[in-house]
Parts: C-alpha cells; structure tokens; sequence
RNA sequence: GGCGACGUAGCCAAGUGGUAAGGCAGAGGUCUGCAAAACCUCCAUCACGGGUUCGAAUCCCGUCGUCGCCUCCA
C-alpha cells in the first residue's frame, strides 16, 4: 500500500508515486525574512519536517529545498523604519531561522536558496517567459500575462472570470489587465536593485520560488509545500510561471497546511498574525516549553486543520510529553522471557503497524501519537510486571525510534544543570532516613521543597529516583 | 458574493458503510506512612433536518455554525 496523501488541487486523496523511485524532489516555501519568526512558522516547519522524516523512514531519499524570500517590500520597509540595510536586516532573521530550526529539531533542508542568489536564473526565466508571449514589459515593470494561461486557477479552483467580477483588486495602469502579477518590480530611488534587461529592479515575490525549483530540482517536482494561505495568489502563480515556460507539469503533490488559531482570552478564534498583535514567537514558546510540546501539538491536529492556540493546549501537551517519558524511565525487573514479555513485543510490534497505517493515511500525526501511547502502556505495564533486562530496553529503543521518526526527542529537562544531581542525591538519602525514623513531617517537607524547585520525587519499592518537573 | 476546509464526550481528536481509537481533565480502585508516578475500571450514538441502504459518524441533498483564502502572510 503506497502513502495516500491530499492533493490540493485535485482535492482528493491520492496514492503517492514519485517521478523517479525513492527519490523525493520537495519544495516548501521558507518566510519572508523581516521579522521574528512566530509558532505559526514553526508549526508549518514541523508539518513539513514530520512528512519529510516519515518519508525517509518509508525509504525515500529527499531532498528538501527551502527558500529565503530575502528581498520585498516588507524588508525595505521594515529596514528604512530602522534605518539600516535590507540585505543585513535579511540576513539577521535567516540566522534567526536556522537557529529556530535546529531549536525544534526540524531537519535541515538539503538546501536554501535565496531571491538574491538565485537573481541571473530569475532574469532568464522572466526572459523566457516574455518571449514565449507570457509575459510584457511596461515602465521598467514586467507583468505576467494572466490570459496566456488557460489552466489559470487549477490550484486554487477559480476562474479568472470570477476572479474579475471581484472588486478588490485595484487595477493599474500599466498592467493589462487587473489580474496579471509582476516578474520584476522596477527599484524606486534607494531600494536595492539588480540590473536586469529592464533597468534596475527586482523580483515579484513568486517568481523566485519558480527560478528556484527550477535551478535546484528541475522543471518537475513531486511535492510543494507551504501554508494554505499561500495557495492563491503565490502557488497559483508558481504554476502559472513554471508551465508556462517549461510546458511540463510543475509539481505532482501540492500538500498544504492550516493555519494556527489563537484563542483570545473571551474564547473568539483568529488568526495569529502580526496585524492582530496576538503573536506568540518561536523564541518566546521555547523559553516556556520543550520544542516537543510544539510538535506533539502539531501532530495532534491534521496538519490542513487549523490548530487552535491556547495556554490548555499547551498544558494538556506538556502532560503529554511527561507521559511519553515515563516510558523511558529504567526497569529494576528481571524477568526477560515468558508471557510478559512475548505480551510487551507483541504490543510493540503491533504499535509500529498502527503507526505506519496512520501516517500512510495522509500523515496522519494524531493516529501516529496514539499508537506511541499504546507503547507507552505496553512498557510500563511490563515494566509493572517485572519485566527487565534486553527485551525492555529493546522495546524502549523501538519506542524511541518511533517517537524519531515523528522528530519527538524525548529528552530530560536538566534545568537546574547537571551540578545539581548530588546534591538532590543527597536530600534523598536525608529524606531516606528521616522515613525509616519515621519522623514523616520533616521527610514531607524535604519533599515538598524540592517540589517547589522543580525537582519531582518518586517513591518505589526500589527506592526513590527523581526528575526535573514543572516549578 | 466566490473558492476551499471543517463541525465526534468538559477539552484535543481517530474513524472513508457493519453497531464509536488514543490523549488531557474527572470518578473509583491497586500500590504508598502520605503524595507522586505507574497499572486496572468507569465516562459519547457522532451540529441539525431529510434521503440512499439490510445497515451510515462514514454516501447524497438541505439548514445552521466555525475557520482560511479571494490584498502581504507559514
């Protein structure tokens, strides 16, 4: 059974094949660098990055292109209100973004093309596009003439028809016709431009990814991602450009995600954006939380639903993750044959079966999550009964694997650092004492304090071991 | 107005024709000096109204509601 996955333009779900075998060209449109990435960035990130990882585990090798929309508008403005240099203003949240990306253990892309590097193929293929009749100049702009393109709104399911009738769109002299988008916007006074065959400029915002696919994966990709916000006008556009050049089939799996809902405080849902000033920023989550909360709160949802934002949310994840880690957590048990066993790799294998038909199911994170769980319990239920030695660690291992494939690290919170291990050591053998002399409200309160500093204490016929909580 | 997605328990949600996964929260229990953790048990007839079918949360029609896009946006 291939990976069945949704297509956004035929809108229906489709088995997965891709143009060569086990080779996944995919595309997915990075941000426009002109301020700090927020979660609904990383939410679109970690959709992408959970497909790709899912892809490499199915046996596909990917490779995985990235842009940086490093030159437009919102950067020129954004630099000249801070009185300095687009391209360093650019550069600055291009650092942000790797950061944040090797933050939330999102893999890296297997390459990051940006507008301005990828200039001289963006020239040829406006170049082409006019000669083959698709494009005009006029007044140091070139425009995309809609018209030429007879499939024009497959993507996003309008016609140009409807679309004219719509009065929002402002018409413009020099366009011929209200619809057509620009190729090349000619530089005003002071705004950075490349030379090009039409005076000074630079590149409309889509025709940079269309140059950029073409130049790293060529004419014809398997997937294009990016937020469902994009689809129309920018991925109707790429198509446009592409086709119209190329004449070969721009991309075969157009795979969009939703976009993140904030839940204000009286319970209305919108859109986080900065207009709405309700923005949460990557940095801003992960000074809170582990970068898995995020993820685990992407994979809960359908990565094309709108995920829905809140403090609960984010409480409800987070006891997620502790339940998640609880597996990990060692065994004293010895027993490793006999039914508890044999019940436990039975468990495990029948997980990874359930997983891989949720995530052959168009990704489906929240199946996946909960075939994770069903490992949860199979090993503490072993754990419970004994079980120990080679086959535990050995579920433990699969489990871990699993929760990789789905970018979960799973990793202790060593807040208060590593230093402080003895010293915990050392109030527990105090508090160890205090119970055998059965002086009960002294050992409560060494308990209670620790608490209080985030360390959690758990007692068991073994002994007591502790972890990092929530102070 | 047009296009698209969606509406399953208090919350997040699985489910794509055969009598509702999982998680969080909640209740009871085992264990514990107590607590925590773990484990066990309990907790829904699927927005509404029609229709198709032996049988529908699942297919069709309609209604209501939510969200996104139609202008820059992951």
């Amino acid at each position: 059974m291939p990976i069945q996955l949704y297509n956004t333009q035929s809108g229906t779900l489709e088995p997965f094949e891709t143009l060569e075998p086990n080779q996944v060209k995919m595309y997915v449109c990075g941000p426009t660098v002109y301020d700090k990435a927020h979660i609904g960035h990383g939410m679109s990130a970690l959709v992408f990055d959970i497909i790709r990882r899912y892809l490499q585990y199915r046996g596909y090798d990917v490779t995985h292109v990235q842009n940086f929309t490093d030159v437009d508008d919102k950067i020129i403005n954004r630099a000249n209100a801070e009185n300095r240099d687009p391209i360093a203003l650019a550069e600055e949240y291009i650092n942000d973004w790797h950061r944040h990306v090797a933050d939330l253990n999102i893999l890296p892309a297997t390459a990051y093309p940006r507008a301005t590097t990828t200039m001289s193929q963006i020239i040829d293929l406006i170049s082409t596009l006019i000669e083959r009749g698709n494009a005009y100049a006029a007044d140091g702009d070139v425009y995309f003439r809609v018209r030429t393109d007879e499939d024009y709104g497959k993507l996003s399911h309008r016609s140009i028809d409807a679309m004219r009738s719509g009065a929002r769109i402002a018409p413009d002299e020099r366009k011929d016709d209200p619809l057509d988008f620009a190729l090349w916007k000619g530089a005003k006074p002071g705004e950075p431009a490349w030379d090009s065959p039409w005076g000074g400029g630079r590149p409309g915002w889509h025709i940079e990814c269309s140059a950029m696919i073409l130049q790293e994966l060529g004419p014809s990709i398997d997937i294009h991602g990016g937020g469902n916000d994009l689809i129309f006008p920018h991925h109707e556009n790429e198509i446009a450009q592409s086709e119209c050049a190329t004449e070969q089939t721009f991309v075969r799996y157009w795979i969009h995600n939703g976009m993140l809902q904030m839940r204000s405080a009286s319970g209305e849902l919108e859109k986080m954006s900065k207009s709405l000033g309700n923005l949460v920023t990557i940095d801003n989550f992960l000074a809170e939380h582990p970068a898995d909360v995020l993820r685990l709160m992407v994979l809960a949802s359908p990565y094309r639903a709108p995920l829905m934002y809140d403090a609960g949310v984010v409480a409800e994840n987070e006891r997620k993750l502790e339940r998640l880690m609880s597996a990990l957590r060692p065994s004293n048990g010895t027993t490793s044959d006999g039914a508890a066993v044999e019940s436990l790799t039975g468990a495990i294998a029948e997980a990874r079966q359930k997983f891989e038909a949720a995530m052959d199911n168009d990704f489906n994170g929240a199946g996946a999550t909960a075939a994770l769980f069903d490992m949860v319990k199979a090993i503490n239920t072993a754990r419970d009964a004994g079980v120990g030695g080679q086959p535990f660690t050995e579920a433990q291992a699969r489990f871990r694997e699993i929760a990789g494939v789905l970018g979960l690290e799973l990793k202790e919170q060593a807040r208060g650092g590593e230093e402080a291990g003895p010293f915990i050591e050392l109030l527990i053998k105090l508090r160890a004492d205090l119970r055998k002399a059965k002086q009960y409200a002294l050992a409560d309160q060494v308990r209670n304090e620790l608490t209080a500093l985030g360390v959690i204490l758990e007692d068991s016929a073994q002994g007591t071991t502790w972890r990092w909580g929530k102070a």
